[in-house]
DNA sequence: AGCTGTGAATCCGTTCACAGCA
DNA sequence: TGCTGTGAACGGATTCACAGCT
């Protein structure tokens, strides 16, 4: 399976989420075609990007909802849970901390932070503790992932030690780009950057246009 | 100007925020080299990125940072602040309105929640509206672009309301794609699809390299 | 000599047309 | 017949080599 756009996984992410509000919903059965509509790309975009990894549809009928949505759960490794936990427990990060969505494929294991003020604060039941506490936690309470919710300059700091714990994906909030070894995740989750292109985009909408975008 | 790459601009969102770093620490000269490391892009990429709005340095020197940031707010339309609301006084919303990072390019202008029981609240002097003074307050209070901090079932309507209340940029925090007119530029900073992506990468270092990200 | 600026070449992702199967 | 799955064509983005200034 060599050879994925990079793209194709953020749609896929997009089709799954579809998948589960058809599910909610009691359909059973769908197409590329709905698909497509729902997402906003094309039905060969969907198509191709499924086939990236197999063949899920039936052909002259359509998909299962149910099948491909476990297809694509297996495929974006959700089907199982991961162990997360935020480092920066500023507004940003307690806002996170009791953010519902994550319970569906997400566990929250910890909360981290330097300032021994937030130390003893609980969400969801568990508390802030010292950033030293990171690497421990890490092995003890099989924490994959990290978020990032420290201010920009001490974002690089805090990626840094979280690999040393053990960590092999970043969700990073901070406005930085990180450096890290290739063997470590990351996502950035810049909002400044998106309100930073925000205002091209208003400022230019005939070239937003031609950028199909 | 017709014919930039989309990616090209937040190409150019990180390459300001470098310069604004670099001038905050006195830097006064810099080269695309420079640029391309703290970027992690080649500095092929940056000049040519930069090559599609115009010749900012000097052959055979490099670049003059506030030169060259300047012209890149002017590019990105940051030389000016814009007028920005948010909708959705949630917890998210809430750590938005005291996040300290808009203070450079947005004015927080105004917040809105459908539930009474939020309105009155103040944020930075500004107190939380209900969501039917949004028009009004779009109008008066020059605000051009509002964020959606509400649930995903509720994004969609509140987009709505914010078009029809003249507002042309969108920055969608909900798990949703937003159906909007094509003269309303919409930015998705949804952090569950990061978290979701994440995963994929984790279970698949072989295939992240080769898509090089 | 040195670094920028850019047309041309290459690479990659999207679109398409249609083959394959129910 | 109808909708999926996919090799091939296309087009857009990145890379490159070098021309252009200072």
């Amino acid at each position: 399976m060599a050879k994925v756009p990079s793209a194709a996984i953020s749609r896929l992410v997009t089709y799954l989420r579809i998948l589960e509000d058809l599910e909610a919903r009691g359909v059973n059965r769908t197409s590329s075609e709905q698909l497509s509509e729902e997402a906003q790309v094309t039905a060969f975009q969907v198509r191709k990007d499924l086939s990236y990894f197999g063949s899920y549809g039936t052909r002259g009928v359509g998909y299962t909802v149910p099948v491909l949505r476990r297809e694509l759960q297996q495929i974006l490794g959700l089907n199982r849970r991961w162990g997360l936990c935020i480092v920066g427990m500023g507004r940003l990060g307690q806002a996170l901390a009791d953010y519902p969505g994550f319970d569906e494929h997400f566990d929250l294991r910890g909360f981290f932070d330097i300032d021994p003020a937030k130390h003893g604060l609980s969400f969801r039941g568990v508390a802030v503790e010292a950033l030293e506490h990171l690497p421990r936690a890490v092995a003890e309470r099989r924490i994959e992932v990290g978020l990032i919710a420290v201010p920009a300059d001490s974002a690089q700091s805090v990626a840094d030690r979280m690999i040393d714990s053990g960590l092999r994906g970043i969700l990073n909030f901070a406005p930085v780009v990180l450096e890290v070894p290739k063997e470590v995740a990351v996502e950035n989750v810049d909002f400044l950057a998106g309100l930073s292109r925000l205002s091209f985009f208003i400022l230019n909408p005939r070239l937003r246009e031609e950028m199909i975008g």
